[in-house]
DNA sequence: CAGTGGTCTAGACCACATT
DNA sequence: ATGTGGTCTAGACCACTGG
């Protein structure tokens, strides 16, 4: 504040009290400080709520503020660094990946995007293998894998096995074949409500999905849906040596 | 609408307006075909602007629906596939990749987090070259690249030049060396206005921020921040053959 | 010019976490 | 019970695009 604008373009409101509010961020509040809260910051800056809520959603999704319900807004740790290919061409459940493996379940309706990358007719068995990765303590994303069954051996004996238990059977049935290659998407989406809640934020929260599809034998073999929380993360790739800078 | 609903968990308005609007859009509308007026939609769900808005946003975050003031909003079509890093081991600038040159100028501040990659000392002078993306026509990144000056002989010569031809005049320089290695991260942010005005899109656009360093002798040789239209694009990587049925 | 999406307001109530 | 952020409303005006 203080200095005086020329205003050629009126900025929006929001926008100007973004960057005000990011400066103070930097100069005047640690990590894990709380914030007024909404209705007295608001006040403080002569503006609505709403207008306010526009520049906090800002520094949300910019990964500068954390807000939780019920509790306050809290300025955020930085983002952490994920390595999103930590060992390359490696099968997914590889030994020492950072997924936990939670369940598995067989299905022949998949979204139609993974059906197409998978190769899969419409009717053909699926195995869906749900994982989810923690860094700290903390839930940074939520996998779908998919496999289809016919590269599974004995899918009707693992009905039986607990929920983890099936999970890992189908992952280490993929160990057992040889992986040609990988490769991989990233883009934007929003939580959907099961996301959401395992990664612990609200539905609609945004996400960095990332699709990998594993190539096997010339066909593709799997493919994983991997939706990282887009406010906490930073996903890092490349040759393993260089990239610690990076992730620091 | 016309579904009578349980309500175990009252779903927010505009959430479930979004789901709504997002299985009209997969069976109701085609790519390009433009949506009834906002006023119209939120009167025709008996629901707020605002309410109806915030649907909407997610829908545009989502890159299902394109909304441009004074036009209308219309029907996204499908992301467009971006490789980021089509061929590997390559200085940015090589012959045949999809940027073009804008514009060099030199500085002696650069932001922290990049002088903090880049390892220079604060004062030490660096080459900036801004660069653009196009793809079928749109603009679709917007990029910074970082070149510390004592890499680029020749700098004082290079001011009289016009500004694409100062931007390769860098770029070549680069060209020289030996290149080791880079390394990437990826994560979302929003538009700042200049890159904004180059996007096409108003500032606090999400954008996927795709952070690159380049290796050379040991040593970090250049740094590059581009940033990507998130509403119409998905990056790609991995093998280059094998990355074509992703990026469909 | 009329019509669109973008910004902003001043309220109200709800869901949730903490005390 | 209190206080927080999340949702929602019903308006108003602004900035931009197009005919």
């Amino acid at each position: 504040m203080g200095t005086t604008q020329l205003e050629t373009a009126p900025e929006p409101k929001y926008w100007h009290l973004r960057t005000v509010l990011s400066e103070a961020l930097d100069s005047e509040f640690a990590v894990g400080e709380i914030l007024p809260n909404e209705r007295e910051l608001a006040a403080r800056f002569g503006v609505a709520r709403a207008t306010l809520r526009q520049a906090l959603e800002q520094l949300e999704l910019e990964g500068r503020l954390q807000r939780r319900r019920g509790v306050g807004t809290t300025v955020a740790p930085p983002r952490v660094g994920v390595a999103v290919d930590p060992a390359r061409h490696t099968w997914p459940g590889a030994p020492g990946d950072d997924w936990q493996p939670q369940d598995a379940t067989a299905t022949e309706t998949v979204p139609a995007a993974v059906a197409r990358i998978l190769e899969t007719a419409p009717g053909d068995r699926v195995h869906i293998v749900r994982r989810s990765r923690v860094t700290g303590g903390q839930p940074v994303a939520a996998e779908l894998l998919y496999v289809p069954s016919v590269l599974v051996p004995g899918s009707t004996a693992v009905a039986s096995l607990s929920a983890p238990a099936r999970a890992r059977a189908v992952l280490n049935a993929l160990q057992e074949r040889e992986l040609d290659g990988q490769d991989r998407t990233v883009e934007l989406g929003s939580a959907r409500a099961e996301d959401a809640r395992q990664l612990d934020r609200l539905p609609g929260a945004p996400v960095l999905v990332v699709t990998t599809r594993y190539v096997s034998a010339g066909r593709p073999a799997a493919v994983a849906v991997a939706t990282y929380r887009a406010d906490t993360c930073r996903l890092t790739f490349g040759e393993s040596d260089a990239v610690a800078v990076l992730a620091g």
